[in-house]
DNA sequence: GCCGTGTGTTTTTTT
DNA sequence: AACACACGGC
C-alpha cells in the first residue's frame, strides 16, 4: 500500500458553498445550487503547495492518474496496486484544484463499505470540504435518483426494494398459478432468465417483440416475465435489476431530468468497472452526456443555473469519467458482467487517457509470481505482470488434507501458530469457493476457541425473524406492497391460514383493491368473528404506525402525536403485533437466538436515529436492503475473517488461507461447461492469490462432503500453473499417493526439495536439474487420475487397521457400495472415525 | 388452522 | 446434512 496522506493536513480556505442538492425535476421552483460551480476557474494559487502532499509517495503512473485533466481517463490497475489510494487523492486533487466543487463528484464504489472509505478518506485530507460529494454503490446512486424522481414513473417514493428472495417468491406464485412448472420453469430458472434480460436493459415488452411465440416454453416464459412485472408494479416494487434499469430508463424518457442530473455531476469515477454490466455501462453512458443547446437554454429559462457550465454552442459538455478496473479480475460475468465495458472503453470514450498501474504494495513477490502464472494462463488477456520491490518472502505453503474436515484442522493450527507469532486475528482470513465450505471450517474453529466471523453468509437482514420485523416496517412505508403485507399476515400466528390469504387476495383482485384495503374490508367476505376480528386488527396497527410516521397528527381528544423515528415505530409494531413476545414466550431454545437478532434489530434502528437524525423510515429499509456481504466487515474486530472468493474481492490480509483447490470447486462443477466458465474460475483463483500481503496458503482435501455423502475430490488443474518452486508442499498431492498410506508424512517434509507432486514440466524449472525419477502416479499432468487409491483393499467388521495419523483400531462396521464404501473404525487411542476407503492413509494389519 | 412426520431437493458466486 | 414442502391426524 502506498503511504496515506498527512491527517492533520488542513484544507485551503475556499468560497462557502451552498447547495449541492439536486433540484427535483418535478419540484418548482427550482432552488438554485449557490453559484453555479467552479468549473473552468482553476486557479494557479489554489492548490499549489499542497499538491506535493497529495503526490506524496506515488508512482509517476499514480501521479499522473491524481493529475490528470480530460474527458476520459481508464486507469488500469492490477491488484494491489494502490489504486483505492489513487482513486481517492483524485477525488481530493479535483476538489483541491478547484476544478469541482463537492456536489458536483459522483464516485460510484463496489460497496457501501469502499464508499464509506473513501469518504472517509478524502475527508482526511480535505477535512468538511468534502461534504455534499455522493460517494456510493450504483444501487444506492439509482434508489437516490429513483426516490426523488418516482412519481415520473409511476412509483411511490416509497417503493419498495425486492431482494433476490423476494423475487423468489413472487415468482413462486407466478409458476404455481400459471402451472409453468410443467414448462420446466422453476423460480430460480426463471429469475435468472429475468435478471439477465433486465441486465441488458431488455423489458417484457421488448423481449416479446423478438421471442419466437410459435415456441410454447417462450410463450409461457413471457407470461411469467408479464405477470412479474405487473405484480411489482402494483406493489411499487423495483428489484435490483430495475434499480438500474428503470434509472436508465428514467433518463431516456425524460431528458429533461436526466439534463439535471448531468448537469450536476461533472466528475464521474467508477471503481472496478471491469464488473459493470451493460445496465450499469449505460447508467454511466447516460450520465456522461453533454445536455443539448436546448435544454440548456430551457434549464436557464427555468432558474437552473447553468450559464458558467455552457460551452460555445451553448450546450454543457459531457462530465469527465474516470474509470479504474482489471479485467484480470472480472468475476460477476454470471451476473451480466461484461469486461468489454473496460477493453473497449477508448473506443467508446475517443481520446481517453489510459494509465497502468503495475506495480505492486501488497504482495511478496513469490505470491505475485504465482498470481502471475496462474492469470497467465488466460489467453484472451492483454499481457500484465505484477512486480513488487518488497522482496520474496516466504514461500507459500501447500497442504493436502484427507477431509473438509482435516483440512479445517490445518487451516486452524496455522492459524494459531500465526497467532503465536504475533499476527493478529483481524490480519488473516480465510476464502472458499462455496457457502456450504463454511461448516466445517466453523466446526473446527469453535472447537479451537479461534475467533472468526463468517462474512456475508446468511446474512443478518435474510434470517427469517429480521425480515418478518422488516416486513412490517415496508408494509407501513408501502401499503400497496402485497408481499410484505403477506408475509406478516400470520407472523406471528394469529389463525390466518392459507384459505384465508387466497380469500383475501382474490377478493382484492376481484375489486380493485389492494390486498391492505382488502383487509380493512375484510368484514364483507363473511369469514369467522376470530379470523376477521384478527385481519383488522393488524389492518389498524399498520394504520395505526403509519400515522405515527406523519409529522405531528392532532387526535380529536387533542393529544399530539407522530413525527416518530424508526425505532418507535418498529417497538410499537412489534409491541403491537406481539412477534417479539411469542418469540420470547417460545420453549423452543432457537427462538431465544431470534428474539435476540430482533433485539438486535431494534439497536440498529437506534444507532441508524442517531446516525441519521433527519433519516425516515423509507431511508433505512433503502440502508438495510442494499447491504453488501463486505460492508458489515468489522475492521476492528480482533477475528478471523471467513469468506467467499466473491466477497474477498478488493480486500486484503497479511494471510490468506485458500481452502478447496479442487476440481468442482474451483473450477466449480456447475462452471465448467460455461463458455468462458474456467477462465473465469481461474479469474477467481488469481482475485484470491493476490489478496495476500504476506504469507498464503493453498490447501485441498481428498474426499469432501456434499449433499450429505462424500465424494473423491480432485487437486485443482489450476494448482500446476504454479511454478513448483514457489510452494513448500507440507503434504502434497503426490505425496499423498501411495497405496496403503505407508509414505511418511510428517509435516515440513518436503521430497527431494522438489515441491512435491508435480512433474516439474513448468518453464521455470527449466535450468533446473532434471527431476530425480519418480514411480508413483503422478497426478499433475492427469487431472482425472487418482490420489490415492486403495481399491483392492477389502475390509469388513472385526478387522484391525494402522491409520497414519490416528494409529491403530479396530473396523466396527462397513458401509456404502465401490469407490464410496466406508469403514466406520474405533481407534485405540484417537476415537471413533468414519472413513472413506479408498483413500484414506489406512492398511490393514 | 395447526403441528408433526416423511419425502424430495439442494449449492456457485451477489447487488 | 439441512431445509422446504406436502400430507395427514388432531
Amino acid at each position: 500500500m502506498t503511504p496515506s496522506s498527512a491527517p492533520e493536513y488542513q484544507p485551503p480556505a475556499r468560497p462557502a458553498q451552498t447547495g449541492g442538492s439536486v433540484p427535483s425535476a418535478s419540484a418548482t421552483p427550482i432552488i438554485l445550487d449557490g453559484h453555479g460551480g467552479p468549473v473552468g476557474s482553476v486557479g494557479g494559487e489554489a492548490g499549489g503547495e499542497h499538491r506535493g502532499r497529495l503526490l506524496d509517495g506515488l508512482n509517476p503512473q499514480q501521479r499522473e492518474a491524481v493529475e490528470y485533466r480530460g474527458q476520459a481517463l481508464l486507469i488500469i490497475a492490477g491488484a494491489g496496486s494502490g489504486k483505492t489510494s489513487v482513486l481517492t487523492r483524485r477525488v481530493a486533487s479535483l476538489l483541491e484544484t478547484r476544478d469541482a466543487w463537492p456536489s458536483q463528484i459522483l464516485a460510484i464504489t463496489f460497496t457501501n463499505k469502499a464508499a464509506a472509505e473513501m469518504r472517509e478518506r478524502v475527508q482526511a485530507i480535505l477535512g468538511d470540504g468534502a461534504s455534499g460529494m455522493w460517494i456510493s454503490t450504483f444501487h444506492s446512486s439509482c434508489v437516490r435518483i429513483l426516490r426523488r424522481e418516482a412519481e415520473k414513473i409511476g412509483l411511490s417514493s416509497s417503493f419498495s426494494i425486492y431482494d433476490s428472495a423476494d423475487t423468489k417468491v413472487t415468482l413462486k406464485r407466478i409458476i404455481k398459478s400459471l402451472d409453468a412448472d410443467t414448462y420446466g420453469f422453476t423460480p430460480g430458472s426463471a429469475g435468472a432468465k429475468i435478471s439477465k434480460l433486465k441486465n441488458e436493459l431488455a423489458d417484457v415488452d421488448s423481449y416479446a417483440r423478438n421471442a419466437n411465440m410459435s415456441d410454447p416454453q417462450e410463450v409461457m416464459f413471457v407470461e411469467i416475465f408479464r405477470q412479474y412485472t405487473a405484480r411489482l408494479r402494483a406493489a411499487s416494487a423495483l428489484d435490483f435489476d430495475d434499480l438500474i434499469g428503470e434509472t436508465v430508463y428514467l433518463f431516456r424518457a425524460f431528458p429533461d431530468v436526466a439534463a439535471l442530473y448531468r448537469r450536476r455531476f461533472r466528475h464521474l469515477l467508477v471503481d472496478e468497472y471491469q464488473d459493470t454490466n451493460h445496465a450499469q455501462y449505460a447508467f454511466v453512458h447516460e450520465l456522461t452526456r453533454p445536455v443539448t443547446t436546448a435544454l440548456a437554454e430551457q434549464m436557464d429559462r427555468d432558474g437552473v443555473h447553468v450559464r458558467n457550465l455552457r460551452d460555445a454552442t451553448g450546450g454543457i459538455p459531457g462530465a469527465s469519467l474516470t474509470v479504474v478496473g482489471d479485467s484480470d479480475q472480472s468475476i460477476y460475468a454470471f451476473r451480466g458482467a461484461d469486461t468489454r465495458n473496460i477493453t473497449e472503453f477508448e473506443r467508446d470514450y475517443p481520446g481517453a487517457k489510459v494509465i497502468l498501474l503495475e506495480q505492486n504494495y501488497r504482495s511478496t513477490q513469490n505470491i505475485l509470481s504465482a498470481a502471475n502464472a496462474v492469470i497467465g494462463h488466460n489467453f484472451d488477456r492483454k499481457d500484465k505482470k505484477l512486480w513488487s520491490a518488497g522482496g520474496d518472502g516466504e514461500k507459500i505453503v501447500g497442504f493436502t488434507a484427507y477431509s473438509g474436515h482435516d483440512e479445517a484442522q490445518f487451516v486452524s493450527d496455522e492459524i494459531d501458530v500465526l497467532h503465536r507469532a504475533g499476527m493478529a486475528y483481524r490480519d488473516m482470513a480465510v476464502f472458499y469457493r462455496t457457502n456450504a465450505q463454511t461448516r466445517a471450517l466453523e466446526e473446527i474453529l469453535v472447537r479451537s476457541a479461534t475467533p472468526y466471523r463468517v462474512v456475508g453468509g446468511t446474512k443478518f437482514y435474510e434470517r427469517a425473524e429480521i425480515k418478518d420485523a422488516l416486513a412490517y416496517l415496508i408494509a407501513v412505508a408501502n401499503p400497496v406492497d402485497e408481499l410484505a403485507l403477506r408475509r406478516i399476515l400470520n407472523t406471528p400466528k394469529r389463525g390466518i391460514g392459507p384459505a384465508t390469504e387466497t380469500a383475501l387476495a382474490s377478493f382484492a383482485d376481484d375489486n380493485d383493491f389492494t390486498f391492505r384495503q382488502a383487509m380493512r374490508n375484510s368484514s364483507a367476505l363473511g369469514l369467522g368473528p376470530k379470523v376477521t376480528g384478527a385481519i383488522l386488527k393488524l389492518a389498524e396497527l399498520l394504520d395505526a404506525a403509519a400515522l405515527m410516521l406523519v409529522p405531528t397528527v392532532v387526535a380529536e381528544d387533542g393529544t399530539g402525536s407522530g413525527g416518530s423515528n424508526v425505532s418507535e415505530v418498529l417497538e410499537f409494531l412489534l409491541e403491537g403485533s406481539g412477534l417479539l413476545a411469542v418469540l420470547r414466550g417460545s420453549r423452543d431454545p432457537q427462538d431465544e437466538a431470534r428474539a435476540e437478532n430482533i433485539e438486535e434489530l431494534v439497536a440498529q434502528t437506534k444507532d441508524f436515529n442517531k446516525e441519521n437524525p433527519d433519516g425516515g423510515l423509507v431511508d433505512f429499509l433503502t440502508q438495510v436492503s442494499l447491504v453488501a456481504a463486505a460492508d458489515d466487515l468489522d475492521d476492528a474486530s480482533g477475528t478471523v475473517s471467513l469468506m467467499t472468493l466473491h466477497t474477498a474481492k478488493g480486500l486484503e490480509y497479511e494471510a490468506v488461507f485458500l481452502t478447496g483447490i479442487e476440481e468442482g470447486l474451483l473450477p466449480h462443477q456447475m462452471s465448467a461447461n460455461e463458455p468462458g466458465g474456467p477462465a473465469e474460475e481461474r479469474r477467481l483463483f488469481y482475485v484470491g492469490i493476490t489478496r495476500a500481503r504476506q504469507r498464503l496458503y493453498l490447501s485441498l482435501a481428498m474426499t469432501r462432503a456434499q449433499f450429505g455423502d462424500i465424494n473423491v475430490a480432485m487437486p485443482s488443474r489450476y494448482l500446476q500453473e504454479i511454478p513448483t518452486d514457489l510452494i513448500d508442499w507440507r503434504q502434497s498431492p503426490g505425496m499423498a499417493n501411495s497405496r496403503g498410506g505407508t509414505q511418511p508424512r510428517a509435516l515440513n517434509v518436503r521430497r527431494d526439495g522438489y515441491g512435491g507432486g508435480f512433474n516439474g514440466r513448468s518453464k521455470e524449472l527449466a535450468g533446473l536439474p532434471p527431476a530425480p525419477p519418480k514411480t508413483k502416479t503422478e497426478w499433475a499432468n492427469r487431472i482425472t487420475g487418482t490420489v490415492r487409491d486403495n481399491g483392492s483393499l477389502t475390509l469388513e467388521a472385526g478387522d484391525r487397521i494402522r491409520h497414519v495419523d490416528f494409529g491403530d483400531g479396530l473396523v466396527n462396521q462397513v458401509t456404502g457400495e465401490g469407490t464410496k464404501r466406508i469403514a466406520h473404525v474405533q481407534f485405540d487411542t484417537s476415537g471413533s472415525k468414519k472413513l472413506l476407503i479408498k483413500v484414506a492413509p489406512i492398511e490393514k494389519i
